[in-house]
Formats: C-alpha cells, structure tokens, sequence
RNA sequence: GGUGAGAUACUCAAGUGGCCAACGAGGGCAGACUGUAAAUCUGCUGGUUUUUACCUUCGAAGGUUCGAAUCCUUCUCUCACCA
C-alpha cells in the first residue's frame, strides 16, 4: 500500500528532498489517520492556469487521496515584488477587490483538479502584514546576501551588471516564511523555484517551529514551441479554461517528440501504457497523429467533458483535414462599398491595412474560399467568409 | 559623492551628419512541402488606398544645421570602478 502510494507519487518527479519524511507522513496516515499539509503557493496576478500548473496540480491532488490536505498560497503579498526573473521590477500592489475576484477564479479553476473538501486557499498577506518592520527585520537576519547570491538568476544577473533590487531579495525569504507561518509538511514547486522552496526548510528550521518541510520539485513542462517552458507572457501555453476547439487544436500542433513529454506529465496513462504505444509509433502500426489525438482527446475530456471533446475533434477533422469552414466563426457587419484591407482589419483578422496589403501580395487572404490578389478590391452588398492564412476566419455581410 | 561607459523596433544587436523606416540574428506572420507536426526552402515583419510617395519612430525635452538615430545642452534611467 504504502510502496504503490510512494511509486506513484514519485512518478515523473524532478527532485524529491528529504524522501524519509514523506514516508514518514504517509506511514502515519496509512497506520493512524494522521493528515498533513502540503504547500503550493500561486501568484495572484494570473489566474489563469494552463497546462504547466496543471502537472503540479495533479501531483497535489494525489496527495489529497493520501491524506494530504493541500494549502493552496495565492502570494497576495509576494506579488508586489514579483519572483525576481530579472524581467519585472517591483509591481503595483492590487488592490483588494482584483485579489478577491482572481481568487474565485482560481477556485474555479482549480477544483476541476483539486478536491475542495481537503484544500484550504490561503492569502500570505494575512501573515506577512503581522510580521510589521521588526518582524522584517528579524527575517532579514536569517540569510546571508552571499547565500542569497547562489541562487542562479541572482548570480547571473550580479555577474552580467544587471539590476537587483533589495526588494528581490525579500522575495524567496517571504516565500519561505510562507511555510513558517502555516507550518507546511512538503512543499510542491517546479524545479525553478528549488531555491525558494529550500529556503522554507532553512525558515523553519531557524524559527524552531519543530519540523522542516519536505519538498517535491515538478519538471516544468515545455509550451506549445517545445523549447521554453509553458508561460503566459511567451504566449505558448494551453489554459485550462481555453475553449475546447482551441484545446484541442493546440495539443496536435506540439512535435511529435513533445507529445511523449506531455504523455509522461499530463496523461492518467500508466508509464508502461505509454511505452508500449511509443513502441507502436516507431514500428509503425499507429501513425503519431493519431496517437497525438489521443492524447488531445483525454486532455479536453478532462476540461470540458466527453461530449465537447468529441466535438472539438469532429470540428478539427472538419476544418483541417477536410478544408472546411468552422462552424463558429465571428460575425461582422459593414456599412456600404468598403475596400479589402480595411474590412479585414475592421473583422478583427488584419491589426493594419499594411499588413493585410502585405498579407493579399503573400496570397494569405481568401474570400469564400478563393485566394484574391487584387489589393484594391471593393467589397459590394452581400455576404462573405473572409479567411487570412489557416486559421483566422470571419463572416462579413455588408450592407 | 567622484570617474568612466551606456540607453536603437517584440528581444539581442549594427549604424556615429544626408545613400536610414534604420544591416544582421532570434522570434513572429504568411507561402511551398506535410499529419494545421517537426525539419527544410521562400517572402514579409512602424503606419497611411498619393505605396519608386507621404507621416511617425532610435531613453526624454530643448538647441545647432538646408538636413540629426548620429553634433551640443539639460534631464531620467542603467552598469563598472573608487568612496
């Protein structure tokens, strides 16, 4: 019981840090009924999850089926300074109302993956606010900058002459007293927070609070270009609120060499499932699309349900394999003779008549599915689908 | 506080009086080829129906000049060394 518990919680894990303790923990549930807490800790200005978040989120609601009970930290305080990637400098702080309206969002969100019952969503500013400047203070004496300057970015940034601002450095130390303060038992993160989440360890070590947290570090899972990791701000993620047309679409357009990273992080299949279909793959019996629509298929269906994840894949075949128009496409309505460009700009499709002129020159531009050449083009009274490259479509009627 | 260096488009980075809407690379978009994959090849990548033209842009504001990303002044920000 507690090796299969053990084998599946280990499963595609980066770094596990102080393995004995989670034994110990699961131990004491499995022979008494003993919870614990396992931490995670969200910024608070993007709540919108994609797939990245979600290969830690799975990972945490197994623990909820092992008696852990997830705290789920929005860094409502934390994300003032923002985690010092080098690229933000010290952010607004939100005021309260964005802070409550992104945390529903988050429960929203979150719940599809996690189990109310055994989590408890927490704001680290309840905390830190108490510490007050001597609390601070004292925390500012716990670490040294030396100790503060091993952790990666920092050293690159300080040997490359690029700007750290003290106000960086309070960020890993509030992280960790993060763990202090809700005495955590393991800490969850991807591996490009090791050093934030270590620094829970050395908090609760140097506050006495009796235990040190144990600590999972999750694979950050590469974005839709197969190189950086998922993010919003690089614009290759999958959300988990996309709509499943999107979803759907997104999945296959990853590499075939990806696709077996999403298996591994993503799929509920077991490891040896994955690996005989991998064989399949390369003996050529099934063709890697297919095993990618798989894969697409599971993945919608746990987002938005069977019926839609049938229906996504129908449209996709509709609109890609067949040279179809999409059955939900936006619809616009223009007044009198209007020229091309400026149609395809005002339906959203071009962002300027230059580059929908350039776009006509590159023959990227159809109307009900004929590619045009004439930049000058006067659209007359009538209906017409508009479509520039694969993807973007739109109804115009004018009038 | 002192001395020196720097700020160019989404990012990196050339350009140091007119040939500059600004070399090149990455990224992005489009076309060919495909499985809407990857790889590869090609084109485009500030705006404007005067498109071999015009307008706006090289940290900010002024100035010199027929003409400035380029020269001068002040300011803002960044970095290095010294204190």
């Amino acid at each position: 019981m507690l090796e299969t518990a053990l084998n599946e919680i280990k499963r595609g894990v980066s770094e596990i840090i102080d393995e004995k303790r989670i034994i110990e923990l699961l131990k004491n549930y499995f022979e008494k009924g003993e919870n614990y807490f396992v931490k995670a800790g969200f910024d608070p200005t993007a709540p919108d999850l994609h797939l990245g978040h979600t290969v830690l989120l799975q990972k945490m609601s197994l623990f909820q089926k092992y008696g852990g009970i997830v705290q789920f930290i929005i860094g409502d305080f934390t994300g003032m300074i923002g985690d010092p990637t080098g690229k933000n400098e010290t952010r607004k702080k939100l005021d309260r109302e964005t802070v409550v309206k992104n945390a529903k969002s988050y429960e929203e969100q979150v719940f599809k993956i996690l189990d109310p019952k055994k989590t408890k969503i927490l704001f680290n500013s309840s905390w830190i606010e108490k510490l007050g400047s001597s609390g601070m203070l004292e925390l500012t004496t716990t670490f040294s900058v030396a100790r503060m300057l091993e952790r990666e970015d920092f050293e690159k940034r300080y040997k490359s002459g690029a700007t750290i601002s003290i106000s960086e450095f309070l960020y890993p130390l509030l992280q960790g007293y993060d763990s202090v303060a809700i005495k955590s038992d393991i800490e969850m993160g991807g591996t490009d927070q090791k050093f934030n989440l270590l620094m829970g360890r050395h908090l609760q070590r140097s506050y006495g609070i009796g235990k040190e947290q144990a600590v999972i570090m999750m694979p950050l899972l590469e974005g839709l270009d197969g190189v950086n990791k998922m993010s919003k701000s690089l614009g290759n993620y999958i959300g988990v609120t996309d709509e499943p047309n999107d979803m759907f679409g997104k999945i296959l357009s990853i590499s075939d060499e990806l696709m077996w990273r999403y298996y591994e992080l993503l799929s509920s299949l077991t490891i040896a499932q994955i690996e005989s279909l991998k064989q399949k793959v390369n003996d050529g019996s099934i063709h890697p699309k297919v095993t990618k629509e798989d894969l697409a298929l599971e993945i919608v269906k746990r987002y938005h349900g069977d019926e839609s994840a049938r229906k996504a894949k129908e449209e996709f075949d509709k609109v890609h394999s067949k040279n179809q128009i999409p059955t939900d496409i936006p619809e616009f309505e223009l007044e009198g003779s209007i020229w091309i460009a400026q149609a395809l700009v005002d339906c959203k499709l071009e962002s300027s008549t230059s580059q929908a002129r350039r776009d006509i020159k590159q023959n990227a531009v159809s109307i009900d599915q004929n590619k045009i050449s004439d930049q000058q083009l006067q659209l007359k009274i009538g209906e017409y689908i508009l479509q520039v490259g694969k993807r973007k479509f739109a109804r115009l009627k004018v009038k």
